[in-house]
DNA sequence: TATGAATGAGTTTTCATTCAT
DNA sequence: TATGAATGAAAACTCATTCAT
């Protein structure tokens, strides 16, 4: 739906951009129609390029895939590192989702890409590392909160990707629209994770 | 390799199976390597069934995967309403859980198929009724366990949601195998799952 | 030099001969144009068949080159085999280059794809030891020549060398029709070669 | 305004050179790898200047195949030229091969560009003609043989052709490395050669 | 019903060449 | 003169689908 460009007939040089709008055109693609549905003259077309170049800019249309991917994680996974300075732990968690329910209402496709398009087989071993490094860190703070008493019994990985899961939920939500800032769902949700993974104290 | 002869040193006739065969080799191939990359020549191979047969039985590769997906999707939710005969909210839960971890660990591929693949901008509007079934079925659920006063306030539509994707976690690791039936990971999920929709009454 | 046939707009089914047509207009093409220029879609246009077909005979254009390629050495080599049976080493080499000028004639593609067509870098390592094999049986036949004091001093690898090499300037001229059956010219550069190896017998 | 960054970390300037290591570089792949799998981008890499850079000394890759042929050629052609001041037929011959041979120990790629590669359909008129002389100037060496009872009854251009032969086999053992200054090989084929031609005198 | 050779549109990728700087 | 990003036509190859048998 609209993207607001119109150079017809004779697009030929837009100064600054061309890998950056490659890069716009291919997150897009891929976290809408899918990896295979993202042909090459597809991607180059949305992007306003000619097919060529995209290989100028990446070695394969799985390495681009890889290469953006990957700065998605980073981005990711930095917020998870700036929360853990934070002294609570219940505070932690609240500061990650806070942070991602806005990447995902900014920047819709990059949550997609990490957390909701599935790329089976299409990542190289350093993507797959990047991505796990978010359930690992995500464990490391579960495992502090174990240790603080707040998380319940059983596999601080378990309960993780339990609480990933939600956090999901209500950011796929939020990519979609489904639910803007001021929807009472993404509270309920959240709340309902830290319900899923607290330990029952009293 | 074009072995042009007819020597019918192998497999040639099972009277009865042919479509059996091919829809077998269909399901394993989308659900372990991906629609796309489970090529026609492929399942023909693993059916052990010639590619144009394929074609006898349904029209298209498409077809083909919305018709499994249908199938597959009708037996989970059979579940649903075997369970909704029993007379306590959370008994139903279990009974549905139960089940369907029974199915994926007898059968893999069906409940990845149904939970696990991306069949994104594959199934036709059919298919994807089909799908929404299983949700609409878990929330009229929850309406009647908010009725009776077990589930949390707010929309039972979302609890369903939350509900499913925890099960869907414990489907997972157990499809896998990663999660055997004397694993203690599977109660502790389910568990977290009803602390993620149960109202804190007392 | 115009393929006789003639069935516009809509070939379609030739009862028998897709490979044969195929393996006739690659290996014309290979020998004329050179391997580079024998586009998958010029051979398949030239062969009377569509371009994915090709890839139902054949694993690459490589490996179509290679097939083709061992086919013709194992003709060639087949002529040193029979003129081994020979009494006398002259009459051995006689023969060798007699039937090869034939073939020549008759097959010019084929001459020419083994001795004239460039095919550095493109055959596969049987391909190679195919084409080795030629020289290999000559040398031999030289070590015989040597033994019975016909041939000169030196290895007699060189001498099979030298004299394969005036054999394919003959066999050259042949294919092209330069030289027909009647021309003085085969003899004499045959003698030639003959001299070129022959010991200094008084 | 040159490039607009300025870290001469690298090679930038060496005033005077540019065409000439363009043209090493070409004529070393040209010979090596072959015409078609010596591309732009390799050429200009070996080169260590820019792609575009190619675009300024010659007008296509084919135009600077050409003017590297004819160079190559020249150089080979004068050494007959010179040769024809020698008094005696033999003398002549040798004194080509000789110094020919030189040159394929100093200048590989150069013995290799004119009379190895394949280069079927990349020469232009001027090329082929260039190419065509060297034989012509043979083939007048030889007519003065023949008057002057040196060499065989037949057609002198293919005596021309008949030694040419030979001669390159010395050339390109010589070119590989294969048959070293003090292997006696050379001097074997090259009197071979010689007997290939010379009339049956005394 | 089953076959499998044949099809041809479509895919990713390469590379000689151009052109604004 | 030199650069190198951008181009786009063409290459090899794949695969869902058709159809004569």
């Amino acid at each position: 739906m609209g993207n607001g460009n119109s150079l017809p007939t004779k697009r030929k040089r837009d100064p600054k951009g061309t890998r950056e709008r490659l890069i716009k055109a291919a997150i897009e693609l891929f976290t809408t129609v899918g990896f295979h549905a993202s042909t090459t003259p597809l991607i180059a077309e949305r992007a306003g390029i000619a097919e060529g170049t995209i290989y100028r800019h990446f070695d394969s249309k799985e390495h681009l895939l890889n290469e953006i991917f990957r700065a998605a994680v980073r981005l990711l996974a930095a917020q998870i590192q700036e929360a853990g300075k934070l002294r609570e732990f219940p505070d932690r968690l609240h500061a990650i989702s806070a942070t991602w329910v806005e990447i995902a209402r900014a920047n819709p496709p990059l949550i997609r890409l990490v957390f909701l398009t599935d790329l089976g087989g299409l990542l190289d071993s350093n993507s797959e590392a990047a991505r796990e490094s978010i359930l690992n860190e995500l464990e490391k703070l579960m495992v502090e909160g174990k240790a603080a008493g707040h998380v319940r019994a059983g596999s601080a990985r378990i309960w993780a990707d339990v609480w990933l899961r939600l956090v999901i939920l209500v950011l796929e939500r939020s990519a979609s629209g489904d639910w803007p800032p001021d929807h009472p769902a993404p509270q309920q949700v959240l709340s309902s994770a830290w319900s899923a993974i607290a330990s029952a104290t009293r």
